[in-house]
DNA sequence: GTTAGTGTATTAGCACGCTAATACACTATG
DNA sequence: CATAGTGTATTAGCGTGCTAATACACTAAC
């Protein structure tokens, strides 16, 4: 019997995330792991949700903030409110001491 | 004076992502937040930064076994070996227990 | 010497996610 | 009623990151 299970490449990467222990060490590694491109597109949809979520401001008065489009603003708003996994959720509610 | 420091949206990404608990979790935060391409390639980079680290395998041999380009391996490994975030090391060393 | 293997660079082409612009159906307001 | 605002959908076009294929310079092995 092997004693390493095998496991998906997505929940191996979301182990090592999980074991990053400061914020600063976070920023190092997704600097390494994405491309600019790609990291400022995902803070952008994190942003995005944070402002979906305390629900002050309609998609155009988020996307005339920030730039980003309400088909992108669209998408976030859908795994916020209606995708079943709720990780933006979950995050959001720590995050805001809920 | 506002007690609500400015930070990067890049920093506040990283500060969310700390926050996240389990792997379990951060598994599904991160579906939530990337889209299924973007979760695989990021999870097949974190893969090829382990093989690169374990140093058994030539590039094209990493290829052969995963299917990723060696154009991605090799920008893994800069960002393994010289990039000065050396966000990738400080896990890697981490789950190694070193 | 030749050959094989290596990391690295380049190219063409594809898939993908974004934006701006537009449109629709619906609700709210006056 | 008309208008404004809303979430949502669609389109065209762009930028981006990937792959496969190819090539190069170098090293190792024989």
């Amino acid at each position: 019997m092997t004693d390493k299970t095998q496991i998906s490449p997505r929940a191996d990467l979301a182990k090592a995330l999980t074991s990053v222990k400061s914020a600063e060490e976070m920023e190092r590694f997704l600097v390494d792991l994405c491309t600019p491109a790609e990291l400022r597109a995902l803070a952008e949809r994190w942003h995005v949700a944070k402002m979906l979520d305390a629900g002050d401001q309609s998609y155009r008065e988020i996307n005339a903030l920030t730039g980003v489009s309400t088909t992108t603003i669209g998408r976030v708003a859908r795994f916020l409110k209606d995708e079943p996994h709720q990780g933006y959720r979950t995050v959001l509610d720590r995050l805001q001491g809920n």
